[in-house]
DNA sequence: TTCGTTGCAAATTGTTTGCACCCGC
DNA sequence: GCGGGTGCAAACAATTTGCAACGAA
């Protein structure tokens, strides 16, 4: 099948060149540590939490603050370049997958998974939601928030 | 419409009832604090933060502290009285309802309203999920939590 | 009387903030 | 060089824990 394109409006090449050229475009700046960080989420294309990304960059970049990934983190998601998404286990974590989609965890590894849902199924579920779906009244239904819980292939 | 009868195995009356005949089942002792949280989720049948329930009662129950009502929060939630819920702002949420349901949250005052999805309902919606659904080869799908976000009536 | 529970305060964990110094543009 | 960014440490918020006193069974 053909990959996905992942590009946004600017049509680079790759998540990191592209999320290059929208700080770019915001007016921000490319610092090491922001460069870092996008290398990081370019490298393993996963979900991550701000203390994971602190403990995978203190490595390689000297004295990196916990506080500047979160800074940057936050940075990321106003432009559109992450996606915040907070799990369960209360933490948030960053997903480089800015395209519309659910998730999946692992209740044992609590591994997060994307899942690509036609938007076509995605609209009929609303649909067959929205008769009298919820207990008050009318709700007005703005988007659909899915998380499959189960076990992933390693876990099983 | 019938009302659902909310009562577990042990066929108690309200809720109140049940949940204290729960804490007896299971060994357990019904203190003055573990009555009155049980008695304001009788009374409020609604989703609650355990700051939330502690500002609620710390009026009528002299000298309650906030760690007896989390303390008592995952005694309720691992007897099955109450159910922990994880909402987006990172705040742990209970809520009575035990039963399976899903979740609609407003988007502007931050409610937490109960969805009855028949399972009949959930199921298809799974089969049609499951098949290379998730991007990650075999996905074990156990349950699903649908959350849904909009506007309620009274903040449309 | 006994042992599960409570209250308090201190410890943890996740996240934000204030501010002087630094460096990308 | 300017002004946004960074690092550090302190501030916060949500939750947990240690321990002596307490009270439901």
């Amino acid at each position: 099948m053909s990959q996905p394109a992942s590009q946004r409006s600017t049509g680079a090449e790759s998540f990191f060149d592209d999320a290059v050229e929208q700080l770019r475009a915001a007016g921000l700046r490319v610092t090491p540590q922001r460069r870092a960080i996008l290398e990081l989420f370019d490298h393993r294309h996963t979900h991550m939490t701000p203390q994971g990304i602190f403990e995978a960059l203190q490595q390689q970049v000297s004295s990196l603050s916990l506080a500047t990934v979160y800074n940057s983190l936050e940075v990321f998601e106003e432009i559109g370049v992450l996606n915040r998404v907070c799990a369960k286990d209360g933490q948030a974590y960053f997903d480089p997958n800015t395209q519309p989609h659910q998730h999946a965890v692992c209740q044992r590894c609590g591994e997060i998974f994307d899942i690509q849902i036609p938007s076509s199924k995605l609209d009929g579920l609303v649909q067959s939601l929205c008769p009298a779906a919820v207990t008050n009244g009318d709700f007005e239904i703005d988007s659909v928030d899915i998380w499959l819980k189960g076990l992933c292939s390693n876990c099983q």
